[in-house]
DNA sequence: CGCCGCATTGACGTTCGTCAAGTCTAGTGG
DNA sequence: CCACTAGACTTGACGAACGTCAATGCGGCG
């Protein structure tokens, strides 16, 4: 049984090796406990920040998955990602001290706020954890360049394709089945994100179970052929 | 005349407004002048940088402009940006120590070279050096989610309108004319950024002709209907 | 001067978006 | 527990936007 009051520090988090304290020394990692200041449930379909609220932390993610979305003037928007557990987010708001984007939580999602000047400080001192944030927002940059490519010159069955492969892998990483997936999504927002309509995205979805390469029951995904799904991205010979 | 031996350091460089130093006292100034090891110069063509290699710094582009690209395993690439005088370039490296795409210089150029442990070890002694590096990236990361909505969810003349009122609004900003840009890339290099074929860019570009929005000879592309091109993005009514 | 890469333009094809109808599911309240 | 509803999803028919293929023009560089 544990204690009634769990203090959940990164130290004994069972997210530590995705987390903020990749890397760190035992040492270290007691520092960093300091990091994080207070926890926060956030509920399905509320947001965890806003586009125009003011910055003040990272936010990780403790349990739940959340989409973060860009919206231009005229009302279109635009999914950015699909963040999950062990992801840090918020990192649009540091260039102008102001969230440039919306969290929203697709599950009842926990995070861990941390304030990001504390952050500041923290990283002056222990070098692993200053090169740890830069690597994090690094990483987040790559990973965007993924994206425009994705969404620059692939076709839609590539898009899917990748986008389920994307996933389930993420998922692996976290204990989960190499193929299987529970979506948290809609439709159509996963076609925001692939640049799709939703009306591809299904038909799509439903071309790949007909070709036998996935199993789909509503938001339940089983990849049944994951090779044939990256053939599809990458036209091997 | 200036000095034969004209050293350029950060701080006497004209760019210090928009590059590295930006938001710096002088005493400041001058110790983020330790970070710029050498310059090196880049012909048109050649690389600043290749996907796969070892990463080490940082640069800061002097003169010309610059392409960023990723590519696929397949051989299709991306351009994820173009980066001109005052920009940071190498970001992507930074998780992996490995850069994942390549840096192309679009005209003759030069970049400062600034070694990546350098930054590191000032940032954590000055510390608006330290709150600038994160800022830097998290404006690439919001720039790239920028991208992500037009490569997402605009149409090929919103597309074009949207980068060309980008290009000549960042070359105004350095000084250049509000209404005038010479353009540095092909059609081709902006149909890959734009997630459009350069037939595509083409047509769009003679439609905007047509319609009296802006006049293009070759490269050299004058806009005449700031106006009209900005209401093409906003749909506005 | 001649070549080559870049750009333009046209005709046609493909992919994906739009519109619409209908089904299914999960959640709600009686 | 079941009926009801609203949102989510699927599927089809059609059309628009953009890609593909091809011919031609043009301008800069050697």
């Amino acid at each position: 049984m544990t204690p009634d009051t769990l203090k959940v520090a990164c130290s004994s988090c069972n997210l530590r090796e995705l987390c903020m304290p990749v890397g760190l020394q035992p040492d270290e990692l007691r520092r960093i406990d300091e990091i994080v200041a207070t926890r926060r449930k956030v509920k399905r379909r509320e947001t965890l920040f806003r586009s125009g609220e003011r910055f003040s932390s990272l936010y990780a993610i403790r349990t739940g998955v959340f989409k973060t979305r860009v919206m231009a003037a005229d009302g279109r928007d635009q999914v950015t990602g699909f963040q999950m557990a062990g992801e840090i987010i918020g990192l649009d708001g540091i260039v102008n001290d102001q969230h440039t984007c919306d969290a929203v939580a697709l599950e009842d999602a926990e995070v861990c706020v941390m304030p990001f000047d504390r952050i500041e400080e923290l990283s002056r001192e222990v070098t692993a954890l200053q090169r740890h944030v830069h690597r994090i927002m690094s990483r987040e940059i790559v990973r965007e360049h993924g994206v425009m490519l994705l969404l620059g010159s692939m076709r839609a069955e590539e898009r899917l394709a990748a986008f389920l492969l994307n996933l389930v892998g993420r998922l692996h990483a976290r204990g989960f089945s190499r193929d299987e997936v529970v979506l948290r999504m809609t439709r159509e927002e996963i076609g925001s994100y692939l640049g799709l309509k939703l009306e591809t995205v299904s038909r799509t979805l439903s071309k790949f179970v007909q070709e036998g390469m996935v199993e789909v029951a509503n938001r339940h995904v089983r990849i049944v052929d994951a090779e044939a799904l990256r053939l599809l991205i990458h036209p091997g010979n």
